[in-house]
DNA sequence: TGCACTTTGGCAACAGCGTTGCTTAAGTGG
DNA sequence: CCACTTAAGCAACGCTGTTGCCAAAGTGCA
């Protein structure tokens, strides 16, 4: 559990590595506790009722809240420029309800994809929408200086270019604030430790063992920064695009990992090591793979890539893909990955071919869906702009 | 993530599956959430001090409230007759701190587990300390009339024999309510619904297929009724009983199942069917299990028991554990059932060195440790009373 | 033995939360 | 035009944890 945060502002986001707290610290809650979790808890409505807007009353019904409490909320929000009432719904017999609605603009926070050869920037206001992209080649044998400097820029071309550009469109009180950048969030191929924003082993770069990637961008750019694995990344992103329930996004590309969401939060585990999907042993005394085990999905499954079987990864990845519903009781499975999006139809098919036969012979109910992953070049890098947008909606370990 | 419960009261325990929610339904806190919140994490803390007490002032420091605020909260539950002050400690130069402690006798639960052969009944204290026992013999064949009444009579007994003897021991403010009975929690082998509290198709007793158990025994006995599985009782009475971290107990007796803790609560996902663990398929197109697929743990594992080959057993179950260790990054693993209390120290070697071999050729730190778990006879009963005991402390999910 | 000092923990006043009771605003329908 | 319905704000309230202050209960040195 989560349950509701300290004492703290809220608004802060990303927090050192606080207290020897042993296994799971929880806190005491007050009254600026409770305050900022109702607050988070009509903001994340208002987010999912997108351009749509909701009502006071729906909020009120919604939360458990008393219509006079939502108001009173709704009402601060307003102040702070978060909040705007935008039209009405139709008279039911009475004065029709005023719709409110998230104001996109009223913050801002940076996502970052640093990929083995490749690195993306977007910058997402509140709802998500991305307001501003970049691409750049990166080599991340360049050593950190290089690859630092590189970030700090594109960031800053970034931010400049789209935030700073919007300012003067939505003019009203405080300006500035609106367009604030509330953070940076990192996302990239693990080993790390999300906890402490510390690189683990980046695979063929041993320059970056225990390089503290988080606190050192942080220091650059002045600006609070998450760091997270890509695929955890991901399936954030996928959370708040709208995917419910428990669901696992596999993702299937140089090698094979996972993205956990269960109870509507991303499972990392302590050491941010949640996820490793690929090393899943299937195959007993099976061939050999590159982490020197054998029969590892990841190993099966590429084979037959590389064989051009596809049909047969598609079978072997529904295999492991069974195995992780049966033992979390997954909702869904969510596919992706540049091998994926070459053959997603195949993929699709000859996994869920997988799980629908464990689920009629375990005389489940419905199988469990299998789809694409929408947003598959971007995912990432939106996700990782979410890691920073997520406390603000009441998913602090989300 | 659990958030902070809703207005309700918050001593009632189990509700019914209310609500249309989709998904997560989290809802608004007020204040009685804030303080049932807070009181329930001072109770926590008190009840992990156990026996030896804890100051306010430490109360204080490890939950983030104003010491003010903890002497309010604790005096409310001195009150109430749940906590006492036990003492003081040793000064440290000025007035010594005074400590305080659960009272075990202001509230008692019922721990049922219903196996395919036997009913143990256990009566707990509020520290989870066994007040009463009684075992029967079982046939879950019988029919529902008897079995209920077989129930009924057994808890009676338990409850009539403890709980009322007791009462006259321990006179103060309304003896009466000191002892009174929280509620039930009955643990059996899966399928089962915990959300609603009905059975699916319990193996071999069709009869029982859709059985409302926990309607049912909530009006025969007019207490509040909880209903898990087995394996999830027993990791819940782990958890409870010091186990700290996201662990993994594996129960292998007759069948091969798991019980996950994962961030401090119970992971049951949303069908209770998390924990089918005995099915994950280590061995693609492997020999047949009795569910119908091939070179599932369970028909491994238990072949090799079968043959008196136990390390291989041993080495079977290491290697699906190792999947979940990776998959989930699970702290500690913990043994159970009937079969590894055959040969415990084999199967702890056996499966410790499979879950070494990978810890070693990723490169990780310190290898997952694998250990028995305690109290093996009574552990899923117990487990079963925390099941009720468990909201009290906070921990409404778990 | 007495006095200065330290630390604990309760009392009283307070700001701020959601709740309740009531009023005003803004529609529909006969 | 008026009765009725529904939405939403105002004011008073109860209750939360917080703050400021003070009594209680120790230690330790003169």
């Amino acid at each position: 559990m989560a349950g509701i945060g300290a004492g703290a502002g809220g608004r802060s986001g990303a927090r050192p590595g606080s207290g020897p707290g042993p296994a799971s610290r929880v806190t005491g809650a007050n009254l600026l506790a409770l305050r900022s979790h109702n607050a988070a808890l009509l903001l994340d409505l208002l987010r999912r009722a997108g351009r749509m807007g909701i009502s006071r009353l729906e909020l009120a019904e919604r939360t458990g809240l008393t219509p006079q409490a939502v108001s009173k909320i709704t009402a601060r929000l307003r102040d702070d420029g978060m909040v705007t009432e935008a039209g009405r719904q139709a008279s039911t017999g009475g004065k029709p309800r005023t719709v409110l609605r998230l104001v996109p603009e009223a913050g801002h926070a940076v996502g970052l994809h640093l990929d083995r050869d490749e690195l993306r920037v977007v910058l997402v206001d509140l709802t998500g929408a991305v307001a501003g992209e970049r691409r750049a080649a990166l080599d991340l044998g360049a050593g950190a200086e290089a690859v630092l400097g590189a970030v700090v820029a594109e960031i800053g071309e970034v931010v400049a270019g789209s935030a700073a550009g919007r300012s003067g469109a939505v003019p009203g009180p405080d300006a500035a604030a609106r367009t604030a950048v509330l953070g940076v969030g990192v996302a990239m191929p693990g080993p790390l430790d999300h906890t402490h924003g510390v690189l683990h082993r980046v695979t063929g770069f041993p320059e970056w063992d225990g390089f503290p990637l988080r606190d050192e961008l942080a220091r650059r750019l002045g600006v609070p920064v998450v760091l997270d694995k890509d695929t955890n990344a991901a399936a954030l992103g996928l959370a708040v695009g709208g995917e419910v329930g428990a669901f696992a996004y596999l993702h299937l590309g140089t090698g094979l990992g996972a993205g956990l969401v269960l109870g509507g939060a991303v499972h990392r585990g302590a050491r941010t090591g949640a996820g490793e999907f690929g090393h899943q042993v299937i195959q007993l005394d099976g061939p050999p793979c590159s982490c020197g085990n054998r029969g590892c999905v990841e190993a099966l499954c590429l084979a037959a890539v590389a064989r051009g079987d596809v049909d047969e990864a598609a079978r072997v990845l529904g295999e492991g893909a069974a195995n992780l519903v049966w033992l979390l009781d997954i909702d869904l499975i969510l596919l992706g990955g540049r091998t994926v999006a070459a053959e997603p139809e195949r993929f699709v098919r000859g996994v869920g071919a997988a799980l629908d036969a464990h689920a009629q012979r375990a005389g489940a109910g419905s199988p469990v869906p299998v789809r694409v992953a929408s947003g598959e070049a971007r995912a990432v890098a939106e996700g990782a702009a979410q890691l920073l947008l997520a406390p603000l909606f009441g998913r602090a370990e989300a």
